[in-house]
DNA sequence: AAACGGATTGGCT
DNA sequence: GCCAATCCGTTTC
């Protein structure tokens, strides 16, 4: 039990993860605190901005109608795994896969609040943690927490990486609900308010008008 | 076997 | 604000 001079810090649970509503769960885990572990090494960020990606149905998806292929296998996976993959040859992305096994839904992890190991997220990223850009985007959020495609299909409940509740909530008010980044290839799916982002933080990645 | 293009970023104007 | 960088996964030949 706790009492109110101690924080809960607890791991989410298996369960969180098999959630069906993919929306829901972009939209809880702002406020979410995702950890890694890099040999020794721990960092932590509070989410601050997600996308949902709903699956066969979402034009937007790299599962959609129901594609197969070595790299989507990923998200076809029960919920509560990892699914990174490279973008523009460049970049890392990160995503919690979500839902019960078949259902290849998942949320990408677009922006984090710096929290624990600040020196080693600032070596990552060879900037300090004050500045804006250190986390904030998702190939720069994946970078400063040190995820790359190694960490592809990793369990989000193992030592390397997982995701905290630290009781952090945002109300109604203080979240923003907007278009998603980045897919005008999906035609009408584009249009969709998937992208959610914590107001006023710092963090979130630029394209932050509504 | 080869071509195509992207769930982006950061540096330069 | 604009645009090059960069390379794997996927599609096409």
């Amino acid at each position: 039990m706790s009492n109110n001079s101690e924080q809960s810090h607890h791991k989410l649970p298996f369960s969180y993860y098999l959630n069906q509503d993919v929306i829901f769960l972009a939209k809880d885990l702002l406020g979410k605190v995702l950890y890694t572990q890099i040999n020794g090494e721990t960092t932590a960020g509070i989410i601050v901005e997600t996308e949902a990606y709903f699956g066969v149905q979402d034009k937007a998806s790299h599962a959609y109608g129901g594609r197969r292929t070595n790299r989507t296998e990923t998200l076809y996976s029960q919920g509560g795994i990892s699914y990174v993959y490279l973008c523009y040859g460049i970049h890392n992305l990160f995503n919690i896969v979500s839902s019960v096994e078949g259902e290849p839904h998942a949320v990408l992890i677009r922006a984090i609040e710096p929290l624990v190991g600040k020196d080693i997220i600032e070596a990552r990223r060879n900037m300090p943690v004050t500045k804006a850009a250190v986390s904030s985007g998702p190939g720069s959020a994946a970078k400063a927490l040190g995820i790359d495609r190694t960490f592809n299909q990793k369990d989000l409940n193992g030592e390397e990486i997982w995701v905290e509740d630290h009781g952090i909530r945002y109300s109604n008010e203080e979240i923003s609900a907007a278009p998603r980044v980045g897919v005008a290839y999906a035609q009408e799916d584009a249009l969709l308010l998937w992208r959610f982002f914590v107001k006023d933080n710092k963090y979130v990645s630029k394209p932050n008008k509504i």
